[in-house]
DNA sequence: CTGTTAGCGCTTTCAT
DNA sequence: ATGAAAGCGCTAACAG
């Protein structure tokens, strides 16, 4: 046997619960039941178990423990890709959290797969339920059947049947962010972002709607562009041209917002004198740009590390409600809105790791 | 049982072989044959097997698999967490590279673990094998012993018995920077990074001094700070205050050059005139600072790649030697080295996806 | 070509 | 308190 699939590896073995109860001089319903914490053993045999699985570097292969329990003890994450912080902010969330639950975390990109829900079905084969965003080009039909036979939690998606969901707050800080440029005197705002493309800027469009209505204003219809730097450039370059007319620019990410902003002022506008633009998720840039990028961060380790958390309430809790969350963001000024530019210094946060190892 | 740790899941327990035989009406052998596509099935049992699956939508449970095959189907990627573009891009290199050949893939973050090397080794009890970065915060003596049951390729570290490698060139491209830095007429230069860091940095001041020699200078001895903002922060106030001199800084990343950039600035330095800078990684922002910063690019989706496919070829391949790869990076010149500013434009790479679903 | 059967390593009754 | 034994779902001989 062996011969054709199998890993006809350089590797040994490793020590089974056999070989350590045979080291220990005990039967393998010992080993496990020291190892599992039970109660009912001698502190003899405790010992001595502990000290064979010790010698031996025993560690349970995961596939027979799963298989006894019926479960993984993993938890399954699917991410449309990871360019951007907002992707990785996400997955260190997640897999913090999960590790603290004593949950492995397997990780899915979308993008590039060819059989997306296939490959979701064999995901869910490993783990014990999944986490995935919202708008992963996951077919509705596939996570609702998934959500079915095994826990799934959608991020930043719209609040479904069966599924539960938690997201960042949007519409009441495209409120305030609307509001806070139409009370820099702005006027012809527009929105940057299509609302169609997902439940989050839909809701950021409704913000920016809504603080126009408290203002007595008329809002501009979305100029649904996607999240891109590339369309950032186009657009800017349709406001240069005059196919569009606009002091004042809400942007649905940052990537667009920056785009915007160096070719607004290639072309020879001011930002924000002759229009202002803000965006969305803080991006490292946003601090380094000139003028600072005025945007709305959102708590996306925290998003992770709940997505984790509610798998994990839904994996081993009994039936509760299926939840909603809704965790909220901060509107960070700086002065592409048309603020005066803050302290001259360039506030680093706080120690963040490096890049290169 | 089931009653204290298992899933009391309101969630069905999903099809196995022995449904899919009852209602194909053949054995679960037969079954497992279909589907493992062997060649021993007459046509009219695979159809009703494969139908049979279908309608049961039928995935055999990885653990199950696993257990008999005596493999998992999965690779385990550690790293020390996720900021900033090098290790996102390096996981989405990984990822898809795994997903093509048919592996899924474990992630582990060291950063916040308090066991670190007792994580890595219940990690290596789901994998087939482990790719972690050289400086993942595991010790040697973890990583050799895991080397010893479980194939190990190192990401950017060092050359190991009885492990692969995989790492971008560094001294090279180190050393092609500095003469160019050098070529600009400057003769102050300074290296900020730590080479006790790790290969990737000491390899890089390996360059810096090559290049010096090259040119019959001596090289400083290195800064040694980390790669993150804040010291690079603090490393401009010491060249402000003339704590240290220099009229070129060759920064081992582009979050410590971006940092020195700003804060020679806010100081009343000029970049490049008064001080040249340049960095590693091509970051988003190197692009949209002003002056651009020249930098150097690593291939690191490539990297990932690579590490994925060596894991592979080591888990499936037999005893073939144990390779050290390296992979070319590549010289993006801008203008705070000391060159004109280039095109009046800012060119976006080409299309990059939405951060924000 | 197909069914029977023996494990894979571990957990968990059930006896003792 | 401890051991024997029965699975968990699947693959892979081994007989037919």
């Amino acid at each position: 046997m062996a011969t054709s699939s199998g890993p006809p590896t350089r590797h040994p073995a490793g020590a089974t619960i056999y070989s350590v109860a045979e080291r220990a001089g005990v039967s393998i319903a010992s080993v496990s039941r020291v190892l599992q914490g039970s109660q009912a053993v001698s502190e003899k045999t405790r010992a001595r178990v502990l000290q064979a699985a010790e010698e031996l570097r025993y560690v349970p292969l995961a596939a027979a423990r799963s298989l006894a329990v019926r479960h993984h003890e993993a938890h399954g994450l699917v991410l449309p890709e990871l360019s951007g912080p907002y992707y990785s902010e996400l997955l260190m969330g997640f897999e913090s959290r999960a590790a603290e639950l004593g949950q492995s975390v397997v990780l899915m990109l979308a993008q590039g797969k060819k059989d997306v829900p296939q490959a979701v079905r064999k995901l869910a084969t490993r783990v014990d339920g999944i986490a995935m965003l919202g708008s992963s080009a996951i077919p509705d039909e596939t996570v609702t059947a998934l959500g079915g036979s095994k826990p799934v939690v959608l991020i930043a998606g719209d609040q479904t049947p069966a599924v539960d969901t938690v997201r960042a707050e949007n519409t009441a800080s495209a409120r305030e962010v609307t509001a806070h440029v139409l009370g820099h005197g702005r006027t012809r705002l527009l929105f940057a972002g299509d609302p169609a493309a997902g439940p989050d800027i839909r809701d950021r469009y409704a913000g920016f709607v809504a603080a126009h209505d408290d203002a007595g204003l008329d809002a501009q219809p979305p100029v649904p562009v996607a999240l891109r730097e590339d369309e950032g450039t186009a657009l800017a370059d349709r406001l240069l041209k005059g196919d569009l007319d606009a002091d004042a620019l809400v942007c649905a990410n940052d990537e667009l917002a920056l785009a915007v902003m160096v070719r607004l002022r290639e072309g020879g506008l001011s930002v924000p004198d002759d229009v202002a633009v803000v965006g969305w998720d803080d991006v490292m840039t946003a601090r380094y740009v000139v003028p600072g990028l005025t945007t709305v961060r959102q708590p996306v380790r925290e998003l992770g590390a709940r997505a984790a958390d509610l798998l994990h309430e839904r994996i081993t809790g009994s039936a509760v409600p299926h939840s909603a969350q809704v965790i909220p963001t901060h509107l960070v000024i700086r002065s592409s809105c048309g603020c005066p530019p803050t302290t001259p210094t360039h506030p680093a946060p706080a120690a963040r790791p490096r890049r290169t190892p």
